[in-house]
DNA sequence: ATATGATAGTTGTCTATACATTTGTTGTAT
DNA sequence: ATACAACAAATGTATAGACAACTATCATAT
């Protein structure tokens, strides 16, 4: 009953859960979900450049979550602009905002040193190892 | 920027949500979410003893969700009883029915293969050291 | 016996996820 | 030029998660 597989699928989301949670509860400081710190991080990865809601999708953690409803909260918050691509009218070109930038900026070296805490009972060489693993799951 | 840390982080995140995806269409089938069926197991777990609310909450994978309403959920459902306790009337009395047995008897060797086949990708040892490593991440 | 605090559960609100359906736009075949 | 399929986003609904506030019950201290 209590094989390997079941143990190891439980505490993949125990552990998921457990990140996801203390990430939230670090964030709301900030007024942001994972979510949507996310798709702040993802646009500014995207140097300038726009990107549009199936592209973002795609790089979202939920994939099956509501972009447009994200999307249009952090628009609310003025942290990302939205327009209608010229070229394509069905599409909406979306980039983060100089006030998203700056939010972020004010965000990132504790976010770092929270995730290192996140993480810190394990080594370097078992980060890898975690992260080799982790990967290999997923290939399809 | 892009540290060991952050990927470790963001990939717990992306295999929890990838395993909670997959788990949570395999149940679709017979109605259930990944919660709903955690506490079934939870109170088939108890052997007939019946658990309160509190201590399920202490088992589920989600300990902020709202147990409440799941359980009234799985009682509309009639996969659970709950009962006032009769030494203690702030205590709720939860157990699974004979519905709720049946239903997790038909689930429980496709399952099984189910999570099987999510993890198949790692070996019998690389199962055992991501299990340990996850373990780690969690210890206080 | 009464007041107080602790315990156990419930309810309300906001946010988010999953997924189906719908609307608007574009490309293409006839 | 029109019809139709494909594409991109928006909307609707049910379920859940996070968290605060509330109600009911019990233990206890005076």
């Amino acid at each position: 009953m209590e094989n390997i597989h079941n143990k190891a699928v439980i505490n993949l989301m125990l552990t998921g859960n457990y990140v996801v949670e203390h990430l939230n509860s670090f964030l709301k400081v900030y007024d942001l979900t994972v979510q949507q710190y996310n798709i702040l991080r993802i646009l500014r990865g995207q140097d300038g450049l726009p990107i549009n809601l199936y592209e973002l999708q795609d790089h979202m953690i939920h994939k099956m979550s509501n972009t447009t409803r994200l999307v249009d909260k952090l628009r609310t918050k003025e942290l990302l602009e939205r327009k209608v691509c010229e070229t394509n009218r069905r599409k909406i070109e979306i980039s983060i905002t100089d006030k998203g930038l700056g939010l972020l900026a004010g965000i990132d070296q504790s976010l770092i040193n929270y995730e290192k805490s996140l993480v810190h009972k394990l080594s370097q060489e078992e980060l890898i190892k975690l992260l080799e693993l982790l990967k290999k799951i997923e290939i399809k």
